[in-house]
DNA sequence: AATTATTTTTAGACTGGCCTAAAATTTAGA
DNA sequence: TCTAAATTTTAGGCCAGTCTAAAAATAATT
């Protein structure tokens, strides 16, 4: 019985994110400060979840997905990708409108409205942000990707996704003129700050903060 | 400040539903039959709306929905429409699939996705079940459509839409295709039940009972 | 190792949305 | 018209999800 309420998934789409990289557990603490939040109410909620299955709990040690519960959580960003991609290459939405609306749209369940859209959309592989989209069984094709800001000068690279998908940092890369497919050359790194000169295709030369290149993920090309 | 929960929501279409045709107001307990819940939750809801100005409420009296109630519901209905057209057209669900579908899509919150996809759809002014759908405006086309069960013998009309649209309802029609736009001629209408004897296009005739023509629309064509 | 700072949990309370049972009101019938 | 039936509302309580404040446990610092 997998009926889960939407503040239910929300929180399991939460320790996901936290535990995807990194981390071995989620802290009470991150997960409040992810979900605006208090930590009394997380408390609350892990010991609900974990009495449900989907999560590993003991108290003072911070918590991750069980197995059951992963299965859950990939499927809900696999729903909530395949609607951003609905929802750009479709309705033509900018890629900083979607994330919001997918919050909704990924908690509508019918696994036939998915498979539907899935198919609608020809099954892609990552989403406007360049997030890879898990397939039905919850595997993802990883791309060998890297940060901009490990990039040494005179490489060149494609730009391939965003770590952070805040709206006021794609709004940036837009004016930029960066998006993902973009070219890119390393042309000089500044030790001083961790900025970085590169050259967009067409021969531009923009300078981008480190804190920029620490959120985009490419792919090297030479 | 119109930010309703889904379940506020949904209270307002009841109101909505039962008043659109002939009622003036809507009583707790059709309300409470319509929603699966009890009279006395439905009581505790309408003093909340009402007290928020979406219904015109008194005490014993029943509802119906102020102007501010009004717009509400007619773009929940609208938003209901647009998303079984995208489920119908798009992504090639059968009519009888949607509904509840479309309950939850309905229920996503963005002005913006509803022009879109209302743009994307090309501005439709049915659902797949024949009803119209409101525009931004709240304003929708209606048909000059008559029920099946006061069509005379020897009319010939046309199909174009449905009173109930329950899936067994639907799901029967599919199987003596009957679809909207299906062209049909009385043959005879039997006093002694109300069951209908109509040939369909191509010459084949079939006999409907008096409930499935009290559930059918059709516009007449001679 | 002892104390301080941080994190996490517990306790108690609030709202929304629901319930049942009983009271009040309206409607229908004799 | 007066009583019975049906409808609606009130009363009181439950659960999910949230909060603040305080207590407990863990981590950091001296």
């Amino acid at each position: 019985m997998d009926i889960l309420t939407q503040t239910e998934e929300n929180y399991l789409k939460a320790v996901f994110k936290i535990t995807e990289n990194d981390e071995k557990v989620a802290s009470t603490n991150a997960i409040a400060a992810l979900m605006n939040t208090s930590p009394a109410s997380v408390t609350d909620m892990l010991k609900r979840l974990a009495g449900k299955g989907f999560l590993n709990y003991e108290k003072h040690r911070g918590v991750n997905l069980s197995e059951h519960g992963n299965v859950l959580a990939t499927n809900l960003v696999r729903k909530h990708r395949l609607w951003e991609v609905f929802l750009v290459k479709m309705l033509d939405f900018s890629w900083d409108k979607v994330h919001d609306i997918a919050e909704q749209l990924e908690h509508v369940q019918s696994d036939e409205l998915v498979e539907r859209l899935d198919l609608f959309l020809d099954r892609p592989q990552f989403d406007p942000h360049g997030d890879p989209i898990p397939d039905a069984d919850g595997k993802m094709t990883m791309r060998k990707q890297i940060l901009l800001s490990t990039l040494a000068p005179n490489n060149e690279a494609v730009l391939v996704g965003v770590q952070e998908s805040a709206a006021t940092f794609l709004q940036y890369l837009d004016k930029m003129r960066l998006s993902l497919g973009t070219q890119l050359k390393i042309i000089e790194r500044f030790e001083y700050d961790g900025s970085v000169k590169i050259m967009l295709t067409g021969g531009e030369e923009i300078t981008i903060s480190h804190k920029v290149c620490e959120n985009l993920f490419v792919q090297k090309t030479k």
